[in-house]
DNA sequence: AGTACATTTTGCCACATAACGAAATGATGG
DNA sequence: CCATCATTTCGTTATGTGGCAAAATGTACT
């Protein structure tokens, strides 16, 4: 039960289930959520933790980049049949269709450009 | 959005996802529920209206008594099929096995008989 | 080796939430 | 109409959580 409580709670939060939708596409660097979810990094990492510890996420590191991706294997073996229907729930919200727009644009920006926008080097 | 996070965040407590598996073989009454959780009347009846806001149950008052159930027409059309899979999880956890074999013992018992035990008259 | 820099950890603050007891509510039955 | 009694609402308290800034970490590139 613990666990799968850890898992609710982690599906509990608006901007991780942005996060978890957002991956639903593939694999995506931390500054690319970052750019996403508009949050302070140390937020947005915090976040990912948390997706992490609940299973439902993996990351890859990669040079200076880490980068996430939703979990194959979840803990549980119903978590993908959890989250299926709750995608189609979100697809048509206003807040899903901003973001598949918005990531667009950050996924068009190379991440080399996205960082320094993000962390404002004159 | 704000809907279906509203679900998300009534299930992401150990007491309510308690209370929606029990109601899973029928509707029950407050003080059932007070029994299986042996939590404050006031606690219950909040956990239970968090739920219903959720639109994850509905209630019907007969006589003294308030029975909830399961809603068969939930706020999202796909929260059953979210409930399903988390059912499923739940069966084999201790705390269920628990809850099922103390649920056995309190529906056997009448709904007077157990309201005089619960509120402690001499 | 040393610097740059993406990410994580830590410390802190504001706010949400689960719990209880006490008071309020509302229906039943004398 | 009044008393009883199951349930809910209110007020309070302790704990949990999301947010940020600053410091720590660890990797890559000179």
């Amino acid at each position: 039960m613990h666990d799968l409580m850890d898992m609710l709670k982690a599906l509990a939060d608006e901007k991780r289930m942005r996060i978890l939708y957002a991956l639903k596409g593939g694999e995506l660097c931390v500054c690319q959520l970052i750019a996403l979810l508009e949050l302070a990094p140390s937020t947005v990492s915090k976040h990912l933790t948390i997706l992490r510890s609940a299973r439902l996420v993996d990351s890859r590191k990669e040079g200076r980049w880490m980068y996430y991706r939703l979990s194959k294997e979840f803990r549980s073996p119903s978590a993908g049949k959890v989250l299926a229907p709750l995608f189609i729930d979100m697809e048509k919200t206003a807040e899903i269709v901003a973001d598949r727009k918005h990531l667009k644009r950050i996924c068009g920006e190379g991440l080399d450009a996205l960082c320094q926008r993000l962390f404002c080097k004159p």
